[in-house]
DNA sequence: CAGTGAGCGAGCTTCCGCTTGACTT
């Protein structure tokens, strides 16, 4: 370029900032001449890893870095920025956008930027919101800036104080936190719930009654005019007695009119949920997914991103999407456009700093992109084009008939219910309820029905459920511990450290992560408190909004803090020894027991005669099956350590037996080889036998 | 879809929240 040329692209050239790469992609283009785009890659400037960094005598002044690997973009954001004379920083419109922003000025004013700084806000990429933002240019908001240096600091404290604390008196390298150990909390809780529950034994009674040639079934609600008490087969027998020779009379029939409404489209939380639920995906599975249809496919004509930002908790879309997606509704689906627009109140409390998920365009089916995505990706897409679609489409309506039915002292239900319109129901593919409906005959009062035969069932009462990824970050986002961008990163982080494992798609506590929680609530039970996250928030919120002094706030939380972990680490028994777990298996050096202990690279065996005895070994998951062969099947993992677990036989290379999902202690019934735990979204969790000549399969039987 | 295969023993670790790649410490 010639330097004249580049001395007029100098004027009047504006640099935008973001955070997001792919953000930065589509606004450039909608931007064009004048306007660079580039990104932040989230924050740049925090507190180093290796210390605590906070002067707690100077005001808790934090000491702020380049982060890890950051020193290249803020270097290539200056050189942008001494090339243009006008700056804008867009980064998202929330507590931690508005610090990356106001870091990155202080940076670039360090840096001798001459170009004007300002800062902008929009809260959807459309053309319309940015040039409208573009208009209005800011001041960076100091409450929110110091709202978020409130948080970072309190984090820190609290992170880096009780985790040192851990690695004294459990096991180096332990960690605690404000979002971890609550979450933590939650599963060891449940987990005593789950332990606590005696199930209790009942019965249900069905009665198949005929009209004319039509058989039904009708269910016994009430004897004697209250609930029925069946403990078990007999009270059932002598129920059944009891009603011999009487007459099944309807008594009652009634109609009723049930509307549902259309969901909200899809929040991250929400569509983890639906995601693990229907999909059987794990919150990290969904939010890599999400991240690859954000970032963009290549559906023939070029790449294209398939949806909005998926860290987000809002439920707002913007006009033009609204607007579109009436039109693709209005084309396809005419009878199931509403007169007007469904405006969904925004969820408590939320940040709002980015649209709802949603298809980028709604025209854009399944069906349409099918050929260009992987299967994960087909199906997530089509979930939240399906959540989105049907939002803005009618209601459905459907008729649910019951019919109450005597017989002696005993009152039997039967009911139907009919689609009258589907309404939203009609896009609904992955996200159709399941719920199937019986067919009863036409009955009108003081019909007399025949009886064909019982049917007793017995059952036993549930207790409660072990959080799964679906229901933690529900509780989560319920509870406002964590943010979108967080939740699929607690549930891997308690994975990681070993606090909690996966069975079963559940999350169970393991010996570990139950000690720790012990630790923390007998001593900091006001941060394990459930409460203490929205009660933080409160008062970030008053130094935000009220411009409250946010060091205030820490000095409050730090005094009585401190004093409690100074008192806990000189007081408190370490417990380094509770943590192994005794076993059946003996050292074959010298015949002491041996012990599971959990090392660098997960669990192991070591002999308890340690130091005098160094023999450690593979935790054995089960016999190696193949004939002859006397090794064990353990973990292993591909070289280079990340990759995901298989299971082989302690003799290789001799025996090459292998094996890709996680054996249980089942062996088949058919062939003698080990059961191995696989899941499925239709069957949930079953176990198969690890033999492939022999395809036996059975279903998991509930712990 | 194929093919995958240690050792770990008190080795310095840790927080939460933004964002995406990832190369020699």
């Amino acid at each position: 370029m010639p330097k004249k040329a580049a001395e007029q692209n100098k004027k009047n050239s504006t640099l935008l900032i973001v955070e997001s790469p792919a953000k930065a992609k589509t606004i450039e283009r909608y931007l064009g001449k004048g306007y660079s785009v580039a990104a932040s890659i989230g924050h740049l400037i925090d507190l180093p890893k290796s210390r605590m960094a906070i002067d707690i005598d100077k005001d808790f002044e934090p000491e702020y870095i380049t982060v890890r690997g950051k020193a290249k973009i803020l270097k290539e954001l200056s050189q942008k920025a001494s090339k243009v004379d006008h700056i804008l920083l867009a980064s998202d419109n929330d507590r931690e956008g508005e610090a990356i922003s106001f870091h990155l000025k202080s940076f670039l004013e360090k840096k001798n930027t001459k170009a004007k700084i300002e800062r902008i806000i929009f809260n959807e990429i459309t053309p319309a919101a940015i040039r409208e933002a573009i208009l209005k240019p800011l001041e960076i908001d100091s409450g929110k800036v110091n709202a978020q240096k409130a948080r970072r600091v309190l984090d820190r404290i609290v992170g880096y104080r009780l985790s040192p604390l851990l690695w004294k008196k459990v096991k180096n390298g332990l960690s605690a936190g404000r979002v971890q150990s609550v979450a933590l909390r939650l599963i060891c809780e449940r987990e005593k719930e789950v332990e606590d529950f005696t199930p209790e034994e009942y019965w249900t009674l069905e009665a198949e009654l005929k009209k004319d040639k039509h058989h039904f079934a009708a269910q016994l609600v009430q004897y004697s005019g209250a609930k029925p008490v069946l403990p078990d087969s007999k009270s059932v027998e002598l129920l059944k007695e009891k009603l011999i020779g009487k007459d099944f009379i309807v008594r009652e029939i009634k109609k009723a009119e049930k509307k549902s409404q259309p969901r909200a489209p899809y929040t991250t939380s929400k569509l983890q949920q639906d995601s693990a639920n229907r999909l059987g995906f794990t919150s990290r599975k969904t939010m890599q997914i999400a991240q690859q249809l954000y970032e963009g496919i290549n559906i023939g004509s070029g790449r294209v991103g398939l949806i909005t930002y998926m860290r987000t908790d809002s439920t707002r879309i913007s006009i033009q999407a609204l607007t579109e997606v009436r039109q693709f509704i209005g084309e396809n689906y005419p009878d199931d456009l509403p007169a007007n627009p469904i405006n969904y109140s925004p969820a408590k409390r939320s940040q709002d700093a980015h649209e709802a998920i949603r298809p980028t365009y709604s025209s854009y089916t399944p069906d349409y992109v099918k050929e260009y995505l992987t299967k994960d990706q087909l199906r997530l897409y089509t979930l939240i084009w399906e959540r989105f679609i049907s939002s803005q489409m009618k209601n459905s309506v459907s008729e649910t008939t019951t019919a109450d039915i005597e017989c002696g002292e005993a009152l039997f239900r039967a009911s139907m219910t009919r689609v009258k319109e589907k309404g939203y129901q009609k896009v609904l593919k992955i996200l159709a309820s399941k719920e199937k409906s019986e067919k009863i005959p036409e009955l009108k009062q003081g019909d007399s029905l025949v009886l064909s035969e019982y049917k007793s069932e017995q059952h036993f009462t549930q207790g409660p459920s072990r959080f799964t990824d679906a229901s933690i970050v529900k509780m989560l986002e319920e509870k406002e511990i964590g943010r979108p961008s967080t939740y699929a990163p607690i549930i891997s982080l308690l994975l990681d450290r070993h606090y909690v494992s996966r069975k079963n798609r559940q999350l169970v506590p393991t010996q570990l992560g139950k000690i720790i929680y012990e630790l923390l609530v007998n001593s900091f039970n006001d941060i394990l408190d459930v409460n203490f996250t929205a009660e933080m928030e409160r008062k970030l919120d008053d130094v935000e909004i009220n411009n409250e002094n946010w060091v205030g706030m820490i000095q409050d939380f730090y005094k009585p803090f401190n004093k409690k972990v100074e008192h806990v680490m000189e007081t408190l028994e370490s417990i380094k020894g509770a943590l192994d777990e005794k076993t059946e298996y003996v050292c074959e050096n010298c015949g002491k027991p041996m012990v599971k202990k959990l090392g660098r690279f997960g669990y192991f065996l070591a002999c308890s005669g340690f130091p005098e005895c160094k023999n450690t070994k593979s935790v054995p998951l089960a016999e190696c099956p193949r004939p002859g062969c006397d090794g064990m099947i353990v973990a292993r993992k591909k070289q280079g350590g990340k990759s995901k677990e298989f299971y082989g036989c302690t003799n290789y290379p001799e025996c090459d037996f292998i094996s890709h999902s996680k054996p249980t202690s089942k062996k088949c019934p058919v062939c003698g080889y080990f059961m191995v735990e696989k899941y499925d979204k239709a069957r949930g969790t079953y176990y198969s036998c690890s033999n492939h000549e022999c395809k036996n399969s059975m279903e998991a039987e509930e712990e």
